[in-house]
Order: structure tokens, then C-alpha cells, then sequence
DNA sequence: TTTCATGATACCTATTATGCATCAGAAACT
DNA sequence: AGTTTCTGATGCATAATAGGTATCATGAAA
């Protein structure tokens, strides 16, 4: 015979009541039917969990450890039962979010924090990818959502664009254009670059250089940062100037001078991807999510 | 039908193999017996654990959340069962053990320190209590041991000497006693003297007065102090001096002066006191180490 | 003493779990 | 194409377990 979860509760109510007949009744069984599962139990045990008598029952220091043990199994028992119909709906569960720099730094927040408002059992797990590593763990099901910088084309998946970013120039204090209202991209043709971190923003480099192309000219680089952070440090000290978006540039502020790049229209779109079949429930419910924040 | 350890085990073995065949062997069941276990856990649950095929056989999203909590509760059940048997032959429990100010100061620390090394498995619960009270609570079954200054005759209780004290007096640097090499009590006859907290050290002036009253005089008490260091500090400015015994002097040190106190032959006797019958398993045990400490 | 309450036991029934034989569908091999 | 060989599911009979009723033994209270 084994020990089983009808030991425990019959155990525990016993222990509680501390006489037969009463628990018995508690527990809608007939007070042999008692005896004889606590007998089970203790013969199972090798234990003596109660000490009886006619006038009183109590309880041995191993029954009071077993109580302490029983009653945690037995919570734990009904948490995880109710954890699981809860992920079993997708009230509960984890969502995997991809993300880009240009991502973490505008919309994503927001947007994850009046999804968590909404749905407070999803765990959001955040994954820090360039677009080309995130389209690929889509593909791999190592991701649920990946926001990325588009436009995506791919098939099997749909995609939904939750930002755009304006290209805007950023000069150190005291720089010959440091006194323009706006400069056009020509006019940064004989300008020293500093370069974003390179693999991770590949991307917004995909989209910035054809435009100075077509402006007349191919940017000269002479410092690469690791990251936003070190890119308008490096400008600060006058290391050169730097063309980022406007959302990363809100993260720094001292010493510098942001100028709209007038003669350029397109603009960066940041885009959420997902596949566009067999979605997980919270999958699901983010998407149901992202398609109700138009209204709202 | 309710949901049991049984179905835990047999969904556990399942989510590791992912095949009914290999895992009903593993299980040393029938493949129909665990089909229709892993049926009824599922309709208990209300939620697909498994998306089957014929193919392939694979955890859902709420099957890997039962997953985790089912391990966890079966961690748990063993781990309960583990420490209800050790419990039941006493290698694991708790021992209320009551102390006074003089058994804390020399020999109980150092007890308790072997004690624990013999039986790692038992917890010490430390009470501090005035004899009287230790006694009360011992008879309330609210103390398995009790360290309290003796002799100790009580009907129904078994106590061993543990520690004896010999009183030692202490004054002030600079005072007219100060370079004597011992003093006797009638020496003290004329001094201020300071007072040990009331209640705690009721025994120990229960100890010492008699001794000065055979000695001729009547301590003229002048401060008293809450516990042991208080009483040293007010010796040390000079408020007076006092009696103490040898461990608990070992436990300050600066501007004072001690001095044997040669006249006196008694000495204070600290005791262990425990039932002495219907031993619980720790206290047996602890009463075992006890007797052990003889020849070690 | 009688009465009442306790927990334990005997015996039978109901429920649940299991094994065996078999089915149905898909893949792999001939 | 046909056959074999996996897979998990199902029907039915059996075994194991849990439960209910009646009753006993013992100690306390009336």
C-alpha cells in the first residue's frame, strides 16, 4: 500500500478534531472507515502518528511533523491543480518577447506594462536579439513575440507596427551646426560619424546609408560605441556627431544638440512579429492585446 | 474521482519518456492502465496535459506548469515522510532547552555546541527563565530541560550537576581593597554594594545572603543594576561594589578588580532538571549526552 | 451498577485500478 | 503496393482498495 493524498486530508482533519467519530463526520465517512485509513497510515509510516486512549486523542511529535509536511503537500497540491487550469485558459504562463534597441526604447515598455495590467498571471520573459536572430528563434518556437525593425515579410508570420522612428542628428555644444534650427543630410557630408554598436543596429544602418547615398555621400566613421549611451558620450567629447532616432536620444540629454534632419521622409518602423499559426494562449492573448490598442 | 499521487507519478514518468508504451514498463503497469490514469488525471483537471498523436507524444503549456508542481509535490511528500520517521527515532526534532544567567555564561554554550554535533538533526529552542519559572514550565510540559540554579529537589524530576560557581568579589580600581589578593566576607561588612537584576538572580541572593548573615552583616544594596555588564559598569564608576560568580566576571574585564573571597566554602550549583518519566525522544537523548559527558 | 462515549474489529459491498485482448491509425520497411 | 511494426485507445473481466453497518471492549460519568 501506498500513502496517498486521501491519507493526508483524512490525517489532517483528524488532527485537527482529535476524535474519531467528529472527524469522521467532517470528512462524510464512517468513523471505521477512519480508524482504519490512519491505521494504513501509520502502518505504511512505520509510525505512530496519534496517541489514543478512550479519553483523548493526540498527537506524537512525528504526527505534529507530519502534519506541518501534510498540510504543505497538500497546499501545494491545490496550488499547482489551480496553476494549471489557469495556464491550461492562458491565465497564467510565460510569453517570450524579443526586442530590439530601438524597441526597449520607445514602445515596448508601455506596451508590456498595460499588458501586465490586463493580464497579471502572464509572465512577460524579455530577449534581448537584433531582428535577424529574433525572426530566426520565431522560427525555432524560442520565442512568442519578437519586436524587430521592419518591415517583415515573412512568411508563416504576421507582423504589426507599434512604432516609427524619425532619423535625427545629434552635435556636441559649440559644433559649426550646433546653431541650425535643422540641417539636410548633404550638409553632414564632410562630418567625422560616430557608428552605433555595429551587429546590433545593423538594421537602422540598413535604412541610414542608402539615404546618405542618396544624399551624394558614404558617412566617414571614426568611432564605434557599444551602445546608445557610449554613442552620445563620444559625441559629447567631440568625437564626432552621430545619426540616431529620436526615441533613443530622449535617454540622453548633457551637452548636446539635436537637429531634424529635414530632406528625409522615410521613416524606421519597429514592428511586432509573430507566427500566424498554432499561437500559444498567451501568445494569443498579446496579440488580442496589441490589435485593441488602436481604440484605446 | 479525486486526483492522487498515484496520477502525479505516472504523469511525471510519461512527461520523461513521452511515450505510453516505454513509460507503463517503467512504471511496471499495463500501457491501457496508464492511458486511462493519465485520461482520468486530465478530466479531473479539465485541461489537456498532453497533445498526443500517433506520431509523437508532448507536453502542453499547462502540462509542463503540473509538471513542475506535481515534482514539487512529490519532493515534498518524501521529504515529509523522511522527517516524520527521523522524528519518530528522534534523529530530528526540537529540544526546549531553558537556561539561566549563570548557565549561560560558562557551561551551557559550549553543551549545546556537543550536543549538536552528536545529533545534528535536533533543533535547540533556547528559553531564558528564572528557576521558578523553569520548574512551572517543566511540570507544564512547556520545557524538556532546564538549566536553573540548585539544588533541585523536585518529586517527579532528575537533575545533575552541570556547573558549580564560587562567588568572587569585584571592586573598582583604586579602591582600599583593590590590592589585597583576597578578601573575606566580613571585610565587605561596611562596603555599598550593587545589585544583580531582582528577579533573575533571586536564587543566587538566596545563595549569598545567608552567608553574609553568618558572616555579621547585612549588604547595604545601593544601586541595582538590569544584568551582568550593568552591574560592572556601576562598579567600575565607583558606585559601589559587588558579588558575582567567576563565568560571569570572565565576561568583562576593564578597571576592575577581582578578589577571591576566602572564607567561603559553599558553592552555587547550576543543574539540569528533566522529567523523569515520559521522555520525549530529544530529551532523551539530550539526557543520554548528559550522562555521557562523564568520561569524555 | 448502569449509561454513555470512545476507538477497534468483523464482514460485506461499492468503487477503483489493473491486465489481457484487441482496435485503429500512421510510419517504415519489403 | 503490401506488409509489418510502431503508436495510443477501448471493452471486458479481475483484483485491490475504500467504505458502510453492526458490534465489541474499555473507561468515564451518572
Amino acid at each position: 500500500m501506498k500513502i496517498g493524498l486521501r491519507h493526508i486530508r483524512y490525517f489532517l482533519v483528524l488532527a485537527e478534531d482529535l476524535n474519531f467519530r467528529r472527524a469522521s463526520e467532517h470528512l462524510h465517512i464512517s468513523q471505521p472507515a477512519l480508524t482504519r485509513t490512519i491505521q494504513h497510515l501509520e502502518a505504511e509510516l512505520q509510525v505512530t502518528l496519534f496517541d489514543r486512549s478512550q479519553n483523548f486523542v493526540r498527537l506524537t511529535d512525528a504526527g505534529r511533523a507530519f502534519r506541518e509536511g501534510g498540510q504543505r503537500v497538500l497546499n501545494g497540491m491545490e496550488a499547482t491543480i489551480d496553476l494549471t487550469r489557469r495556464v491550461s485558459i492562458g491565465e497564467a504562463g510565460a510569453l517570450r518577447v524579443g526586442y530590439t534597441d530601438f524597441a526597449i526604447a520607445d514602445a515596448l515598455p508601455e506596451l508590456l506594462k498595460r499588458f501586465h495590467q490586463e493580464h497579471p498571471g502572464i509572465t512577460v520573459r524579455p530577449h534581448h536579439g537584433v531582428t535577424a536572430t529574433q525572426i530566426q528563434e520565431l522560427k525555432d518556437d524560442k520565442l512568442d513575440i519578437g519586436f524587430v525593425t521592419g518591415p517583415v515579410r515573412q512568411p508563416g508570420f504576421h507582423s504589426r507596427v507599434v512604432q516609427t522612428d524619425r532619423p535625427i542628428c545629434i552635435v556636441p555644444e559649440g559644433h559649426r551646426l550646433a546653431s541650425r534650427k535643422s540641417v539636410a543630410l548633404g550638409d553632414l557630408a564632410d562630418e567625422d560619424f560616430v557608428h552605433g554598436p555595429a551587429e546590433a543596429w545593423a538594421h537602422f544602418y540598413d535604412y541610414l546609408f542608402p539615404l546618405c547615398r542618396k544624399a551624394g555621400f558614404q558617412p566617414r566613421i571614426v568611432q564605434e560605441a557599444f551602445n546608445s549611451v557610449g554613442i552620445l558620450g563620444l559625441v559629447s567629447c567631440g568625437m564626432g556627431i552621430t545619426i540616431l532616432t529620436e526615441s533613443i536620444y530622449d535617454f540622453g540629454t548633457g551637452g548636446l544638440v539635436p537637429l531634424p534632419i529635414r530632406d528625409v521622409a522615410d521613416v524606421m518602423v519597429t514592428e511586432a512579429v509573430w507566427a500566424s499559426e498554432n499561437l500559444r494562449l498567451p501568445t494569443q492573448h498579446f496579440v488580442d492585446f496589441l490589435e485593441s490598442q488602436d481604440s484605446g
